[in-house]
DNA sequence: AAAACTGCATCCACTGCTGTTACGAATCCC
DNA sequence: GGGATTCGTAACAGCAGTGGATGCAGTTTT
């Protein structure tokens, strides 16, 4: 995958949600203000929360005095959650090269998947202990 | 930065020269051979080979007989060393955006960003537990 | 001298992301 | 009800990074 934006971009706008209490529809957030913060542009940053929303973190609404909330406490929302709504999983090369024919050239590509993989949940096991509320505490 | 096979080509190269005792330049591996055993393209395994030499992993020798050959014990060489010598860095969307005016929108992208870096050296230490010769033990 | 091999440059094709515009659908305000 | 607002999604162009292929200069063995 490609360098992506879509982590930060999540993690800043919910973290945006946090900051302005938005917990309820009649608090929502548009994406044209949170793109501003970005500063990016409001159908990236509706890109990102259509993706927040189908994971369960935020609600959206359309129409009039629209945008997003949060649906969870920004205390109980850890990052590693986040970049696994926006980007699937981490990534350092994901898919190793099939072998063939030879014997030891088949059984690398398993043990190098395999390093991938306990690399990528070391990641999210950091992230984990990272949560939406530490975002602004840290500022 | 895009889906990069780099890195997994690297520690196939570097675990098929450790399977081929290659530790001398008379027991040098051409790239054809590496990447036969991928597959990939002999151009492909010389682009990273070329990086590993360049990190002091192994060495390369032009000419008949020529290839590359580690120059360090394989279970001296730690996948997160690999991983910086061909990618430069791990990555959870690397640049956070830029804020502006907003008090918080200003600080929010430092926080992300210490993020993305812990959960790098998470990624990164994790892997210097891992050793080239380890891939060979796994298999 | 001939053959083999690396390193590098160049070219092309492909992929994924961003930014933008546009449109339909849903919702609020008057 | 009518109009304004906003989301979700699609379509498009532009850009960057990568893999694959070919060619060439330089080095080393036979």
């Amino acid at each position: 995958m490609s360098d992506s934006q879509r982590f930060p971009v999540a993690a800043h706008a919910l973290a945006y949600l946090a900051h302005k209490d938005a917990v309820a529809p009649d608090a929502a957030v548009s994406s044209a203000e949170l793109a501003a913060s970005m500063p990016t542009n409001p159908v990236v940053v509706r890109r990102v929360t259509a993706m927040l929303a189908k994971a369960g973190l935020i609600a959206t609404r359309p129409g009039a005095n629209g945008g997003a909330w949060l649906i969870k406490p920004a205390d109980q929302i850890g990052l590693d959650v986040v970049l696994r709504a926006v980007n699937g999983c981490a990534h350092l090369g994901m898919p190793p090269p099939g072998a063939q024919g030879c014997p030891v050239g088949e059984r690398i590509p398993e043990a190098v998947r395999s390093a991938i993989t306990a690399a990528d949940q070391a990641a999210a096991e950091r992230l984990s202990r990272i949560t939406v509320a530490d975002l602004l505490k840290a500022a």
